[in-house]
DNA sequence: TGAAATGTTGGGGCG
DNA sequence: ACGCCCCAACATTTC
């Protein structure tokens, strides 16, 4: 049987500029390019009508697609991955498994499981740096601990990548050193278990055009300002390094996000308590209130605070929410509302397409004031004075709520006034007492 | 990447 | 002309 290489794509769906992909069409053996759609993870999802599933398997789709005018094809499976891979063992001569690192909890056990078995098959694992610029132990203090705050943080980032310099980033010519195959099946949607959602993902290159503009206009929901290019970070079907090389030339507060990224995937690895704890340990007494209805009304959209109502049926809708207004929906349920960080943090992970553990979680213990460089507990956002500063013509709210006039519109739910002062106060019962009374 | 409460200043109305 | 008061505008402190 013909010796070859396989690379197993991830978080990385894309030919171009892929690290792992590159280095395993250097070797003598030809590369068979797999997929997995990893039952552990899918079996998680409650609802099957999934937007991410589907941008994924498009994604896949159209990967097989550039493969196949290559020659070759691309295998997808269905299943776990480990019992994936005792099959492909068995039915082909796999030398070596070729792979990009995951950094993620369950992704760090999954490929050491991978790496095990194939290790018990005589094959070689290797996994390469390609969705992160700096990793979790590149950016460090000078006496080698990891950063808790942003901003040197930030300042170290900038500076190492003025030491390396951007030349490596240039990418080399697709060597077609392919597995030569006829196509393979394509499983459907529905063959995975999940339906079609009609997702619309925004292009990447009017994306990117929008970064010339982008510290003027981000800030303002109702207009195209945001680069919109999450989901394609989230799931490799654009480089992080070309991403880097745009924002070094056009915007350095979007510049800033992408090392945000960063730096909360370098906590996520140093400091994995944030998964269901706070980051600050004292914070872990405060008394929520969490009031099921109010949540439900939050989900819903229907507290009566139209800015926090229009965020959150746009997440509904579409799957994304303008960053600006995460923080307004965040602020509002964790501190006028008193409900848990996790429950907001949940909510956005079964609806975010651009979902990605690290900035998500980083994101709602900033906002609970929980989390590590986070903004202070008292700082609470006035979702009225939100709408002066950042919809003044309340574009975006119409877009959203257009009943906003209407008999229909509820009431709040809560009073901005009282429930920010009786925020305050819980706030401070927890940090004082060390939460004698839980 | 906040907002409210409190403090300070200075111009103008007015006796 | 002068002092007093009011209050808007701005600054600082507090949460």
């Amino acid at each position: 049987m013909q010796p070859l290489n396989i690379f197993w794509f991830r978080r990385d769906l894309r030919l171009n500029d892929n690290c792992g992909l590159y280095k395993a069409l250097k070797e003598s053996e030809p590369v068979l390019a797999v997929f997995i759609f990893d039952t552990n993870i899918l079996s998680q999802l409650e609802d099957k009508n999934d937007g991410r599933v589907d941008f994924i398997h498009s994604s896949v789709s159209q990967l097989k697609t550039e493969l196949e005018k290559r020659g070759s094809s691309l295998l997808i499976e269905v299943g776990k991955p480990q019992e994936v891979y005792q099959k492909l063992f068995d039915e082909y001569n796999i030398k070596a498994i070729y792979t990009n690192h995951d950094y993620e909890p369950y992704a760090q056990k999954r490929d050491d499981e991978i790496k095990a078995l194939a290790q018990n098959k005589g094959a070689q694992f290797f996994t390469f740096k390609d969705q992160v610029i700096f990793e979790k132990d590149e950016v460090l203090k000078p006496n080698g601990e990891p950063y808790t705050v942003y901003t040197p943080y930030m300042k170290m980032w900038k500076q190492k990548l003025t030491e390396k310099g951007t030349k490596s980033f240039d990418t080399t010519p697709l060597l077609n050193n392919f597995f030569n195959a006829q196509p393979f099946a394509l499983p459907t949607i529905e063959d995975i278990g999940f339906e079609k959602t009609g997702v619309t993902i925004p292009p990447t290159n009017a994306s990117i055009d929008l970064l010339e503009n982008y510290k003027q206009t981000r800030d303002y929901p109702a207009t195209k300002g945001t680069s919109k290019l999450s989901v394609h970070l989230r799931f490799g079907t654009i480089s992080i390094r070309q991403l880097v090389k745009k924002a070094l030339e056009a915007s350095d507060t979007f510049l800033n996000e992408l090392i945000w990224r960063e730096f909360y995937m370098m906590i996520l690895w140093h400091f994995p308590h944030v998964i269901d704890g706070a980051f600050k340990p004292q914070y872990n007494h405060i008394q929520w209130r969490n009031n099921e209805q109010e949540f439900k009304a939050w989900c819903e959209g229907k507290t009566g605070i139209p800015i926090v109502d229009a965020g959150m049926r746009e997440l509904n809708k579409t799957g994304y929410m303008h960053n600006r207004v995460r923080m307004i929906v965040a602020s509002f349920l964790t501190k006028n509302l008193l409900i848990d960080w996790r429950w907001g943090e949940a909510y956005f992970a079964k609806k975010l397409l651009d979902f990605e553990l690290a900035s998500n979680n980083g994101g709602w213990q900033w906002a609970a004031g929980t989390g590590c460089d986070a903004a202070p507990y008292f700082r609470v956002f006035n979702p009225t004075l939100q709408t002066q500063k950042f919809d003044p013509e309340g574009k975006y709210i119409k877009k959203w709520v257009p009943e906003l006039n209407s008999l229909e519109y509820p009431q709040p739910i809560v009073d901005l006034s009282s429930s920010r002062k009786r925020a305050l106060q819980v706030y401070k019962e927890a940090l004082s007492d060390e939460g004698v009374h839980a």
